[in-house]
DNA sequence: GTCTATAGAATGATAGAC
DNA sequence: GTCTATCATTCTATAGAC
């Protein structure tokens, strides 16, 4: 039994690993479930300080503002999901195209909770910050655009438009984060393989 | 030159042609537009006045509170995508997949600022109006389907996960909301041409 | 570092004149 | 129907004790 309202599994979460001291972790994460949940400006910093087990107060020992706690989870959310198309290499075209798409919608699914955050409340950033991720969200699209571009350079893709499939799968992959609930009927392993499926079945030239 | 903040375009806007008096849709509108930008919740009562060109009391004139304004404005934006799903009929199972997905992205990007109150806010609507939204969101759900449905059992389309593929199809498209500006690289049009493009290739059988 | 208490501002909604 | 004025509440953030 804890003092909070996290679980477990949200105490957990690899991605708040680096966030020292403890209170500033838990702080984090309470707020993302709760931006996550009801959305940036319909959290308050009690409704934080609360899931967290601590005062109103707290919450300013660690962070500046609500948007300071914002803009960590946000940068740290985009970190985390380019690393995780940087880190992949090896194979032919094909096959490194279905792992990034299947990485990156599956991870939209696991941690649905943090890639709302990241998806749907860049606009509470201020403008200073909303740049850094920006830059983020740049080097993400390139990521993926060049897993397709690598194919059609092969000539094992057809694509019509690069950049146009590119921002339809990337969107495909966002969009998972608006509404993949836990317990519903797909895991994210199966999420991302089905997904998988249909962007290679997009990219794929005419028998 | 008019006393409000709202557009030329706006006020045009058939959608919310049946709504009466004119006080009532210039709230609704203005609402729509502020709730698009900003959020429902970072949106005050106040904003959507000072932009229909009335006093903060004024709003309450015509609805009862501001969660109101948002239904009104998510039914009548549900009932607008479900009736251009609707009204599709005629032509072979692949004319009609593809005069779906291109309507309903395309209006996606048109009415990006309806459209994204529609598909964003649902949080904030009371429980009650929630499942009456609920309720058209299946129906669009539905009709997708069978427009996918059709071309499968007439053997010109192949998919492995009708449900699957059904919820990729919507998810696509209702990600434009997300990213779509206007002034941008595509028109909406040009956006239901590539998306439809992008769809058939994904239910199209191995050649 | 964490707490209790609260300042100072903004918010949704209402009262009552016209 | 629309306005001005305002109430009651809630919010972010800070002060100061421990």
């Amino acid at each position: 039994m804890t003092t909070t309202g996290l679980d477990e599994f949200a105490l957990l979460d690899e991605t708040w690993r680096a966030v020292t001291p403890d209170a500033a972790r838990r702080m984090l994460i309470a707020a993302a479930h709760a931006f996550a949940e009801k959305g940036y400006h319909a959290t308050t910093t009690r409704d934080i300080a609360s899931l967290a087990g601590m005062s109103p107060a707290a919450v300013y020992i660690h962070y500046r503002s609500k948007e300071e706690l914002l803009f960590n989870i946000s940068l740290l959310g985009h970190e985390t999901s380019l690393a995780l198309l940087n880190g992949i290499e090896g194979g032919d075209a094909a096959q490194r195209l279905r792992t990034a798409v299947s990485a990156f919608a599956g991870w939209h699914a696991e941690f649905h909770t943090t890639a709302r955050v990241v998806q749907y409340e860049l606009g509470a950033l201020t403008p200073e910050h909303h740049a850094e991720v920006a830059e983020l969200r740049r080097q993400i699209e390139q990521r993926m655009r060049s897993f397709i571009a690598d194919g059609v350079a092969e000539g094992v893709f057809d694509v019509g438009d690069l950049k146009g499939a590119t921002l339809a799968v990337l969107s495909l992959c966002i969009d998972v984060a608006r509404w993949y609930q836990p317990g519903g009927r797909r895991t994210p392993d199966e999420i991302g393989a089905l997904y998988a499926d249909l962007v290679l079945r997009m990219v794929r030239p005419a028998g």
